[in-house]
DNA sequence: CAGTGAGCGAGCTTCCGCTTGACTT
């Protein structure tokens, strides 16, 4: 019998079902063979030679791999058809073939052969068995390239920091440049300068229709002042209005004289496409937006479907859908909402991400059929049927909207107002008629007269750019390129983990330990924690993976000038202070010291500025909530874990031991 | 669900990417 080798138990057991008995499918459960975790694993004297070790936990399956193999004719290596699973396929052929002692006298050893397919159909798996290839060298050699340089950069520059900052800390390709995303953020934050800016709203009356327009310009000159700020990754318009205050604001509005013509209408008609079917970024960012989960938490219910054969992969960096679901869906949505809602054609959608790799489908349902799983309202349940709708959506037609602009005018002020109507849903169908998005007029025309009703000057702020939440943070990467689907929940976690940033309300703010790590990295090792370091080190795997490159020169061309500066810095750079935060209060204990806030493996405490004399420690409080503690009557005290993950305790800790994950009530006496 | 910082110096920390499952509120 011959052995099919894919990564995946849930696509063995679907794989499975398309070939019955003739084959046995294993999984290897992604990785089998990687460097060893509490070593280098790159040898530097011999030319970066990688020494590769079963991954731990993994020996039963790489055992039950083996074995199987033995007593196989052909051995179909299907791992994903990228780099990663090229690699997978490798180690896989590798543990299979060896060792072999004494070539079976007589007997043979298994063949191999590498099958490639990037859809998980009945015809797609079978035209793969009859189209065997081998294992791709080169694009083993780029694999292995971007795991060395991934291993150098972390396990050379982590020990810096514990040597130079503080014992523990981590630096890495991915994390680092995450971290300084947070960083750069935060400070361009406190760069922005707040500005004071009017806006000026009129109610007008037509017959008995009311509506609100804006002042939009004074004597011909526009009253918006756009400027574009240059950001880190990114760049970021403030809009105000050359209103500066409320002196200024009424001045106009006192001067503003009836009557109020309409001076001209201008009607527009305005489709909007459908957005393309998810990726695991895109999937991710949506279930945060729309439904409040955190990656992680997203993952862990499309993994569910996943399992259950609702949907496709979803770890996928691909907008592409299979053919066949392209047809079926197209049915579907010509036998259920009818033929202006179908294309003529399917719709095709380019990948935004830089470096997409394309192994999988695009995240869809398995069955279009299929509306609701389990019971509805549940976490599951909705995140399929975003899932769903995206999907479907994506293969309709577009939306139509009537968009119109009223000017009025009186003597040289000119008032705005926009309208929106709906007059064809298209692709909006799939998410059940969704109309947020008009805003009603009422009928206007050139020359009638408006009457204004109410006058309002509005303060306003310019705001800085938001901190990063989860969501946008996963779009800059996958823009970037930098990270992959598997990896995007995981690095948040890392990053907290460590300490670098914290969560709050949703968003991310840099710990002073993330901003001091940080600082160090940008001067020390620029190129590094540079946002083109990943692009470059694509660009070089390409050309290993085109066989147009050797993996050793090009890990060398960075690692002598890498080493270089690491001996440089052990030399020359001095250990760095992580700066405390003062209170202005002095210390309980020895009363000469101030209290500061000091940022430890646990996160912040307060503790005496005369340490290690005097060595008074105490929880810092972040909030005080108004909320008593059920068990001691103390207050209730937002904390965090280990990991960085909110929960709440009782200020009384350790003499009252009382925590909870949610917010408890507050308790009426 | 949780006690920290410095330095002494045992032994150890650390990367990214591919999978799933074992644990808990």
């Amino acid at each position: 019998m011959d052995l099919i080798i894919v990564e995946s138990p849930t696509k063995a057991k679907t794989i499975s079902r398309f070939l019955g008995k003739d084959y046995q499918i294993l999984s290897t459960m992604g990785h089998i063979r990687d460097l060893p975790k509490s070593s280098l694993g790159v040898d530097l004297e011999k030319n970066f030679k990688p020494q590769y070790v079963v991954v731990p936990g993994k020996e039963k399956t790489v055992n039950q791999l083996k074995k199987e193999a033995k007593s196989a004719q052909t051995v179909y290596l299907a791992t994903d058809p990228d780099r990663e699973g090229e690699a997978i396929a490798h180690h896989a052929e590798v543990i299979c073939s060896s060792p072999k002692p004494n070539p079976p006298a007589g007997g043979q050893s298994p063949k191999f052969s590498r099958i490639v397919f990037h859809e998980i159909t009945e015809l797609a798996v079978k035209k793969a068995l009859v189209n065997p290839g081998v294992v791709n060298k080169d694009l083993v050699n780029a694999q292995v390239a971007r795991r060395v340089l991934d291993r150098l950069v972390g396990y050379r520059l982590s020990p810096v920091l514990w040597k130079k900052i503080r014992r523990g800390l981590s630096a890495g390709r991915v994390q680092s440049v995450v971290v300084r995303l947070i960083v750069e953020r935060e400070r361009e934050i406190n760069r922005f300068k707040r500005e004071e800016y009017w806006r000026i709203l009129v109610a007008f009356t037509k017959g008995t229709d009311i509506f609100i327009a804006e002042l939009i310009s004074k004597g011909g000159k526009k009253l918006a002042v756009r400027s574009r700020i240059p950001l880190f990754a990114d760049s970021y318009t403030v809009t105000k209005t050359a209103i500066k205050n409320e002196r200024q604001a009424l001045d106009i509005i006192f001067n503003l004289n009836e009557p109020f013509r309409v001076e001209d209408v201008d009607t527009k008609e305005l489709s909007r496409h459908s957005p393309p079917p998810f990726t695991t970024s895109t999937l991710q960012q949506s279930a945060y937006r729309k439904l409040g989960f955190s990656s992680k938490q997203t993952m862990r219910l499309a993994q569910r479907l996943y399992e259950r054969g609702w949907i496709t992969y979803h770890r996928t960096d691909s907008t592409n859908l299979a053919s066949m679901a392209v047809e079926k869906m197209r049915q579907w949505i010509n036998s259920q909402y009818g033929r202006s809602y179908l294309p003529p054609e399917p719709n095709f959608y380019k990948t935004k991400a830089r470096v997409a790799q394309e192994a999988h489908e695009a995240i869809r349902p398995t069955d279009f059929n299929r509306r609701e799983v389990e019971k509805i309202g549940n976490r599951e349940n909705r995140l399929y049927r975003l899932i769903w709708s995206q999907a479907v959506s994506s293969q309709m037609t577009s939306a139509k909207f009537e968009n119109t602009k009223v000017e009025i005018s009186g003597e040289d002020y000119v008032f705005l107002v926009r309208g929106s109507r709906l007059i064809f849903d298209g692709y909006l169908k799939a998410w059940g008629g969704n109309r947020r998005d008009e805003e009603r007029l009422p009928l206007l025309k050139k020359g009638d007269v408006v009457v204004p009703v109410t006058f309002s000057p509005i303060r306003n702020f310019t705001s800085p750019p938001p901190r990063y939440s989860e969501a946008s943070l996963i779009a800059i990467l996958e823009k970037e390129g930098i990270g992959r689907p598997s990896t995007y929940a995981p690095i948040i976690s890392t990053i907290q983990n460590r300490r670098y940033a914290e969560k709050s309300e949703g968003q991310f703010e840099p710990t002073v330990l993330g901003m001091v790590t940080n600082d160090f990295l940008v001067d020390h090792f620029k190129e590094i924690v540079s946002l083109p370091f990943t692009a470059n080190m694509e660009e070089g795997l390409d050309k290993i993976a085109n066989g147009g490159a050797e993996w050793k020169k090009l890990i060398g061309q960075f690692y002598q000038p890498f080493q270089k500066q690491l001996e440089k810095v052990e030399e020359q750079v001095g250990r760095v202070k992580i700066p405390v935060q003062k209170t202005g209060k002095k210390c309980p204990k020895c009363k000469k010291g101030e209290l500061v806030i000091r940022t430890g493996r646990f996160g912040k405490f307060l503790s005496c500025s005369r340490f290690p004399e005097c060595r008074y420690t105490a929880p810092y409080i972040e909030k005080l909530l108004g909320v008593k503690c059920p068990q001691c009557g103390g207050d209730v005290v937002i904390k965090r874990t280990r990991k960085g993950k909110q929960f709440y305790g009782c200020s009384n800790y350790p003499q009252c031991k009382w925590a909870s994950w949610r917010k408890p009530k507050e308790i009426s006496k």
